[in-house]
DNA sequence: CTCCAGGTTCTGC
DNA sequence: GCAGAACATGGA
């Protein structure tokens, strides 16, 4: 078991805050499934103890930003200053771009739970077994429609078939060479990607903070803290990105999260 | 039964 | 360019 020192880090806000679901919980402690491997990990206070690579887990977890920076940008009004009080410690993850594709491909017009249900599908399908495990599925297996349609995605199966055929080794490395507009662009050529995944792509797993994704709570959220009225998703984008610079996205997780957790523990 | 969920695509102006 | 509908599925 490794263990590494933590501070500005919030596990449970970072994990529980929807930008990854490949994971199950059990008494405080989380094991995560990617494509590589699975892991345990947990923290106790300011130790977090897990059993994979450190370098990796720092890397996972957002580890290497520097969070007060961040915060200090973030942090521009009483409803930020609030929300990041409230949540802080949670982190930008940084994974895997092909498990972030496919599990955002998955979130188009479904909600948390109904994801995570589908990816773990996903892995049981397609995954390599490990112990009582699944790993998430390697790029190009995601071969069979038939399959994909057992899984429960619906309308998002093609979607899946089509990108897995598209979607290797090298074109995961062009796409990890390009800033964030190229990148984008490059990832909504993708059938069932467009703008909001996009950006999620961009923003959980290529680093790319000043991205920020619009979704159904986003847009609510944003109408209702500054705007006070409707408004399309090009001008919440412009707005949020004027306002708060190159971690709009790290804003936005906090904004995504503090609405969902709204009335919520 | 109706409405909604981390949208995208297709159609018709 | 932009609004509206279709697209599967499951939970409230």
């Amino acid at each position: 078991m490794q263990s590494l020192i933590v501070k500005s880090f919030s596990l449970k806000h970072t994990i529980e805050s929807g930008q990854f679901f490949s994971f199950s919980k059990t008494n405080g402690s989380y094991f995560i499934m990617t494509q590589d491997s699975s892991f345990f990990v947990k923290q106790e206070k300011n130790k977090l103890f897990f059993n994979c690579n450190k370098k990796f887990a720092k890397t996972f977890f957002g580890l290497n930003e520097n969070y007060d920076k961040i915060l200090k940008k973030m942090a521009r009004d009483e409803h930020m200053r609030k929300l990041t009080a409230k949540y802080y410690g949670l982190r930008v993850m940084k994974q895997n771009p092909w498990q972030c594709i496919i599990s955002f491909i998955c979130s188009s017009a479904s909600n948390v739970p109904k994801i995570m249900k589908n990816v773990g599908l996903l892995s049981k399908q397609f995954g390599e077994k490990s112990g009582e495990n699944y790993l998430f599925p390697k790029i190009g297996e995601l071969n069979d429609l038939k399959k994909l349609k057992n899984c429960g995605v619906g309308f998002r199966a093609k979607y899946l078939h089509e990108t897995n055929k598209i979607v290797d080794e090298e074109w995961l490395i062009d796409l990890q060479k390009m800033n964030y507009l190229e990148a984008k662009q490059k990832l909504a050529e993708l059938p069932g990607v467009g703008e909001k995944i996009a950006d999620c792509v961009c923003l959980f797993s290529l680093g790319h903070y000043d991205a920020f994704p619009v979704d159904v709570w986003i847009k609510r959220i944003m109408e209702q803290t500054y705007f006070g009225r409707k408004t399309s998703n090009k001008e919440i984008v412009g707005f949020a990105r004027n306002y708060f610079g190159d971690c709009a996205g790290y804003a936005q997780q906090y904004l995504y999260h503090g609405g969902r957790m709204n009335g919520k523990t």
